[in-house]
DNA sequence: GTGAAAGCGCTAACAA
DNA sequence: TTGTTAGCGCTTTCAC
C-alpha cells in the first residue's frame, strides 16, 4: 500500500494525502479527515526511503559509542534517544567495542544510511573516515577531541573544576601520596583526564608521584588489575583517583579483595558518576559528567550542523563537578 | 554524487556501477578496477534509501527493549548488533522505558522505517501497534509471550531447570523459608518465573508462602524497597530470589543497610547473570540466562520471518541454569 | 559485457 | 483547495 493506494481510496490524488500526513494547513477539513480515515482503516505507514530519497536528508543522527557495556553510555543513549523522538529524529546507533575497524564500518553504514550527523563518542578513531565524513557533508560531533573544523564540531569535557575539587577534598582529608589509575595508555590519546588530575596536583600544591601511576581499560578487570599493583607496594597510596568509574568498581573489588576497607585504609574516587555508584558499597565518591546534558549538548550541536553541513564547526563545553560520598574519608 | 556521476568519470554506465558494487560477475575484471577506483576516490557511498525503496526489503531490525539501563539489554545488544553487523544487516533500537505508549511510538518508526523484522523484548504491548506490524507483514519475534502466529514468533524462556536448581540449591543449604521479589504486579502480565519458582518448590516439597513474596520493579530501588519489607518481619526468610539480579542488588542492599551480611545472614539468588553479578560483594548466586545465546535465537527466528514474512511463526525455546557464586550458603 | 530505461513511493512546483 | 507531474538514486529486465 501507497499513498497512490489510499488517495484513490479516498477520492483524492497522492499529492493531498502526503499533504494531510505532513499537516499542511491548505486541505479542506473534510477532505483531511476522509483520509486520515483511509490511513487509520488501512493502518498505513508512508514508506521513510521515499522521503529520504526525495529529500536527501534522513532525519536521522548516527551515534557511535566505544562500549555499550559500560553504564555511562546507556545512561546517554537513554538521554539522546529521548531528545532525539521528542524532534521526530531517529537513531542509528553502533559500538565500536574499542576496535578502530568497527568506527570505520560504522562511519560506512551512516555513510550510506545519509545519516544528517554523527555523534561519536568513541575515541578509537584515524583520519580515514572522519575525511569520508566531511568529504561527503555528513557533520560529525566528536567529545573531547578539541579539533573542529568544517563539518566537525566538538564536545569538551571540563576536567578542571572537578578535578581540582576532587584533589583539594584528598587534601583537606590529609591524603598526600594520592594515586591515579588511568584510561588507556599510549601516545595517540592524549588522556585529558590525566592531564587535569597534574594540573589539579600542582595547583593543590602536591607531588604526583609516577610510580603511583597507572593505566587502566575504562573497564573493571582494568581497575582491578592496576589496583593490586599499587596495593602491591610497600608504600601505597592513601586515596587513588580513577579515570572512570568502573576502573574505581574494579579497584574497589581488588581492596575488598585484600581485607582492606573504603575509606577507613585507603580512599577512592571515580569518573563520570554512572548510577551504579550510588548503590555500591561504599557509595562512590566521584566526578560527576551529567549524561543528560551531554546528550543535550550533543543534540544541539548536530542540529546546528544540519542547517548548514560543512558550515565550520563550534566548540561545545561541559562543565564537571565533584560528587562527595563515602569513598573517601580522613587519611588513618 | 550518484552512481551516474560516478558512472560518467568512469566512461560506463549507471548500471555497470550498481553491478560493481553489488559484485556481479559479469562485468569485465578491468571496467570493474576501473568503476571501483573512482568510487574510491570520490570516498562514494551509495544511498540506501533509493535501494530499500527499490527493493521494499531494507535489510534492517527493529529492536525494542524496556530499559536500556538494565545491564541485561546492553550486553543483549552487544551480541545483536554483532551478529547483524556481521551479516549486513542494520540495527534500529528504540527504548521504550516501560511505557506502552513508548512502545507504540518505536512500532510505528520501525513501520515507517520498513523494518524487515521487530525484536520485541519489552513486555508492556498492547494488541493495536501488533497488529499493525501483522497488517502490513513485518514479522514480529517476541520474548516469553508464549503467543505465535500469521508472521509472529516467540522465544520461550524456560525457566524451569533454572529455578529448579535454584530451589533444591537451597534445599541442599537447609533453608525452607524461601522468599520471593518478583518483577512488576498485575494480571495482565503473567510472571512466569514466578511460576516456575512456585513449580520448582512444590517439587522440592517446599511451601510458597504468600507473605514471603512481594513485588519489585525489575529495578535496583524496588528490589531494596521489597527486602525491606521482608526484613521488618519477624519471621523473615532465610534466603530469597529475585526476578532479575537488579532487584537481587537492591536486596543486597537493603540486607547491608540493616548490618547483615550474606549469605551469613541471609542467602540469596539473583536472575539473569549480569556480567555485574559477578563483580559485587559477594558475587551473587544467579540463573544464567545467556544474552549472546538469546540474539543468536532472536536473529534465526527474525531471518526465517524475512524469506516469508506471513508464514506462521515458530516457538522457540532458551534453557536457563544456576550459577552458583557466594551469596548461598548454609542456613545459620 | 554493457547500456537504456522503467519504476520503487514520495514531495513540491506548477497548473487549474 | 486540489491534481498533474517530474524526479530523488538505485536495480533490473531487456536489448544489443
Amino acid at each position: 500500500m501507497d499513498m497512490r493506494g489510499i488517495a484513490k481510496l479516498a477520492g483524492v490524488s497522492s499529492a493531498t494525502v502526503s499533504r494531510v500526513i505532513n499537516g499542511s494547513a491548505f486541505v479542506k477539513p473534510e477532505t483531511a479527515e476522509r483520509v486520515r480515515r483511509v490511513i487509520e482503516e488501512l493502518k498505513f505507514y508512508p514508506n521513510s526511503s521515499a522521503t529520504t530519497l526525495k529529500h536527501g536528508k534522513s532525519s536521522t543522527y548516527g551515534l557511535i559509542i566505544p562500549d555499550i557495556t559500560n553504564p555511562f553510555f546507556p545512561e546517554f543513549i537513554r538521554s539522546f534517544e529521548k531528545i532525539l523522538v521528542a524532534n521526530s529524529r531517529d537513531m542509528l546507533m553502533s559500538t565500536t567495542d574499542f576496535h578502530p575497524s568497527r568506527t570505520q564500518e560504522s562511519i560506512s553504514r551512516m555513510l550510506i544510511r545519509k545519516v544528517d550527523g554523527v555523534a561519536l563518542l568513541a575515541s578509537e578513531i584515524e583520519t580515514g573516515p572522519i575525511e569520508a565524513l566531511i568529504h561527503n557533508r555528513v557533520p560529525l560531533v566528536t567529545m573531547d577531541r578539541r579539533v573542529t573544523g568544517p563539518g566537525l564540531s566538538d564536545v569538551l569535557i571540563d576536567y578542571v573544576p572537578g578535578m581540582d575539587q576532587a584533589v583539594r577534598h584528598l587534601r583537606q582529608l590529609d591524603h598526600k601520596k594520592i594515586g591515579y589509575i588511568g584510561g588507556s595508555i599510549g601516545p595517540t590519546i592524549s588522556d585529558h583526564r590525566y592531564t587535569a588530575f597534574r594540573e589539579a596536583m600542582e595547583k593543590s600544591g602536591l607531588r604526583v608521584q609516577p610510580e603511583l601511576v597507572r593505566a587502566g581499560n575504562y573497564r573493571i578487570p582494568g581497575g582491578e588489575t592496576a589496583m593490586n599493583e599499587l596495593l602491591d607496594r610497600e608504600d601505597r597510596p592513601t586515596a587513588v583517583l580513577a579515570a572512570n568509574d568502573l576502573t574505581a568498581i574494579g579497584a574497589l573489588r581488588a581492596i575488598h579483595r585484600r581485607g582492606l576497607r573504603v575509606p577507613h585504609d585507603i580512599s577512592l574516587i571515580g569518573f563520570d558518576d554512572i548510577e551504579l555508584s550510588d548503590l555500591l558499597y561504599p557509595p562512590l565518591t566521584t566526578v560527576r559528567l551529567s549524561r543528560n546534558d551531554l546528550a543535550c549538548v550533543f543534540f544541539k550541536a548536530l542540529e546546528s550542523a544540519r542547517i548548514e553541513p560543512h558550515a565550520t564547526g563550534q566548540q561545545y563545553s561541559m562543565e564537571t563537578s565533584l560528587v562527595v560520598r563515602d569513598s573517601t574519608g580522613k587519611v588513618a
